[in-house]
DNA sequence: TAATCAATATACCCGTGAGTATAGAAAATA
DNA sequence: TATTTTCTATACTCACGGGTATATTGATTA
């Protein structure tokens, strides 16, 4: 009989398992305040008290959760490294051409930076970091760039792309791609995903009409 | 005799207008300290005090040419639109389809986008203005972005560019020429006109081959 | 039941940095 | 020469915000 009870009602007694999820639950809703709040008005201009404030809870329940406030903008920018990190792994089991798999990848790329994460990653800029989370800032983030250049690079070979210079041809979707972090709104009418096919089409065609 | 003096040795002694001048280059250089500093470290990041120090005065005198803080950084910014508008009158001024034009601009838009000022134009967010400020910085913002749009209709109109969706082909244009101002090294290998020349010949000719 | 631990709050400390009050030197003007 | 103006520094005020010391409560474990 007692063993009946548990999927029943909602018991106000917690297992250990229930009380880890309840605090990683708590912890993700400290970041996902935290990373709105950066993003519309910046990380300086950002403190602690106001996003604790927004969760209706003090400032040292957030430290309750998360070491200072440097380490709550990192894990914000992890969040969004690491969609980055699982479009890139996706996008390796992709079949087809170069051109095929670079797009497939751009248009994972472009959503995720109009997330609420993934603006984060482009907003931050290493300056406001320490020098340690820097670095590995930079590390991550050229490891995209790197992929980037070799899908352009497997294009090139293969002929599906135009022979372009792989660097500056990934520094020019980088930023035509990274621009709606700053300029799109998320309640707006386009949707991410409209945003991003369009962009990416003008990207491939080019301006210059075709013969 | 004492007229003849005026031109051969630089007098001690300064004319009322010399006192202009002398002021407005002092005012000057404060800008130039100040949005050099902006730039490497961000503007909630930078104090005056540091600006000061960097010129090798005090913060006092920095109140003595500027208002405050805010009026150094809409300065600063004011100076960069200051050369896109001009930019944007000299490309008026050219002959040409509009595909000629537009390459014209973006050339010049490009290489302000990787100057001091310029730069500062780019990464100075609404968000740390006063609403006001923020809403001329805006304005004059979409007064660049309209003039493109222009150009890219004009183009579409006499054939020289392929029929794209004029607004996110602005986008697409501006993300990726403002990038620069972010990846750019001023003392790097590549000047801003070979960055430029290089990120709009793959913006205009695209990534798919030409049939 | 006692002792411990998790979660949260109140109230504080303290550094930084924007902005100012004041004074003094040098030059310009009367 | 006396007076005013321009330029600059020293030395301050004050608010903000990151971070912490400490107390409280309720649940967990011994």
């Amino acid at each position: 009989m007692p063993k009946l009870a548990s999927a029943e009602a909602p018991s106000p007694f917690r297992t250990r398992d229930e009380r880890v999820r309840d605090r990683e639950e708590k912890r993700e809703a400290v970041l996902r305040a935290a990373v709105r709040m950066f993003n519309a008005r910046g990380y300086h201009a950002t403190s602690l008290d106001d996003v604790a404030a927004s969760l209706g809870v003090s400032k040292p329940t957030i430290y309750h959760y998360l070491g200072n406030k440097e380490q709550v903008l990192v894990e914000c920018v992890n969040r969004g490294l690491e969609m980055l990190r699982d479009a890139a792994d996706a996008t390796r089991a992709q079949p087809g051409k170069g051109l095929d798999r670079l797009r497939y990848f751009l248009l994972l790329y472009a959503q995720i930076n109009m997330d609420d994460f993934g603006r984060c990653v482009i907003r931050t800029n290493e300056e406001v970091l320490s020098m340690d989370s820097a670095t590995r800032f930079r590390a991550r983030k050229r490891e995209i760039d790197l992929f980037v250049r070799d899908l352009i690079g497997e294009g090139v070979a293969d002929g599906s792309i135009a022979p372009v210079d792989v660097r500056f041809a990934s520094f020019a979707l980088a930023g035509a791609l990274n621009w709606p972090a700053r300029w799109h709104a998320p309640d707006g009418p386009m949707t991410p995903a409209q945003v991003a096919d369009s962009l990416i089409a003008i990207l491939i065609g080019g301006l210059a009409p075709r013969a």
